[in-house]
DNA sequence: AAGTGGTCTAGACCACGTA
DNA sequence: ACGTGGTCTAGACCACTTA
């Protein structure tokens, strides 16, 4: 029923702009229940084919944006599920206040501690990720940080730090002296680049900054 | 209530692989109806944070990964939104047979003609991206195609072609003397690149690759 | 103030996977 | 075959937004 719904709206019976139908009258037309209704013009709210206001009714939106859902596994998972041989090694690993910058992201206190981390992720050996990471100290709620060398940060914040609220953003980088040769890449080289940020209950848990190796490919559902 | 429940699994009562109880009994224990636990189960599903399976019961993922949904405007309105005055020139337009990469990334039949379109969009008369276009001439149904002087081929496309299904990749590549030229960049700069297919009821529509300009970052929410 | 979508209920039946 | 989540119904009440 819900796909009868989405095929009615899509078969170009409305286009952008047009306003639809009361959810009661389409629950009418179609002969279903008006909750039914609701459900499926909920799912096309979420993937952005239609706009609903409460008292505004329903319409197509006049610019469909392109909407997807990104979904990035632990590294582990990510170059195991490739068929390859996973590996870390710590870089170093220091606990300072961050710089201005990071602090603001990740929405900390002034002179909030945290431990800086930063690692590289091996496929078959070769460079695949390199991860500059802040982790608030206030995670660890008194007791020492786990040893980093025999588990990534990576894991064992998504073991033990559910978040309820995230900042993703991604950009191109050019690999200056140090990316080069942490990922055996080449000077200018362009490279993948993921920001996150996450918090639980309003409290920064991490910032990382992950660089992929030359040539990654991200892809979407 | 969809809240509470969200609460409740999130407050660390379950951590990775651990097996939720029923739908059924989590109402009685909360006290609502099954159905609306259904509901905010499907919502942190969606999230990644647990997996569902009929007959297997509700488990915290032992992985949670990182998921986020990513939304690209229409050109014209993310320069538009920024405070900028949107201008777009049109390249070249040319009906061909596409390259076979092509062809297969569209799901195209063998020698299905498309319209190569290529263009760039700017901001206060600057670069912002490039584009590069392939459009399934099926789409123009016998009809001349438009006049992608006036209207930019993305914008058309939005208005008259409805999609119901989507593939997006993005990745970094560094420009090279085209790019460059194009995007008022150099040669060897990072470029941020999406690569989007679109169809409808399994009918290829269009490929495009676009390539934003240096220093471009794309945030998610 | 009124109209629209948002959420919830209590129940039914269905679909899928595992045993 | 059975147990679990998935969908649907018919109805109630609520929350927001616009007029």
């Amino acid at each position: 029923m819900r796909d009868e719904i989405h095929r009615w709206i899509l078969s170009s019976r409305y286009g952008p702009g047009d306003k639809l139908p009361l959810d009661k009258d389409i629950a009418v037309e179609l002969g279903c229940a008006r909750s039914t209704v609701v459900r499926a013009m909920q799912d096309l709210t979420q993937t952005g084919l239609i706009e609903r206001r409460r008292k505004g009714g329903t319409q197509v939106r006049h610019h469909r944006a392109t909407r997807a859902v990104v979904d990035i596994p632990v590294h582990r998972v990510a170059i195991e599920s490739q068929g390859a041989r996973y590996d870390h090694r710590l870089l170093s690993q220091e606990t300072h206040t961050p710089p201005d910058h990071i602090a603001q992201a990740m929405r900390l206190g002034a002179m909030a501690d945290c431990l800086h981390v930063r690692a590289v992720h091996l496929a078959d050996d070769r460079p695949y990720i390199y991860e500059n990471r802040w982790i608030a100290c206030t995670v660890f709620a008194g007791h020492p940080p786990p040893d980093f060398t025999t588990i990534s940060a990576n894991e064992w914040l998504v073991a033990h730090c559910p978040y309820d609220d995230i900042s993703v953003s991604f950009s191109a980088v050019s690999a200056n002296r140090d990316l080069a040769e942490t990922l055996a890449s080449n000077i200018g080289n362009a490279h993948f680049c993921v920001e996150r940020c996450t918090w639980s209950q309003g409290q920064p848990i991490t910032m990382v900054t992950s660089f992929f190796h030359a040539g990654y490919r991200l892809n979407l559902q």
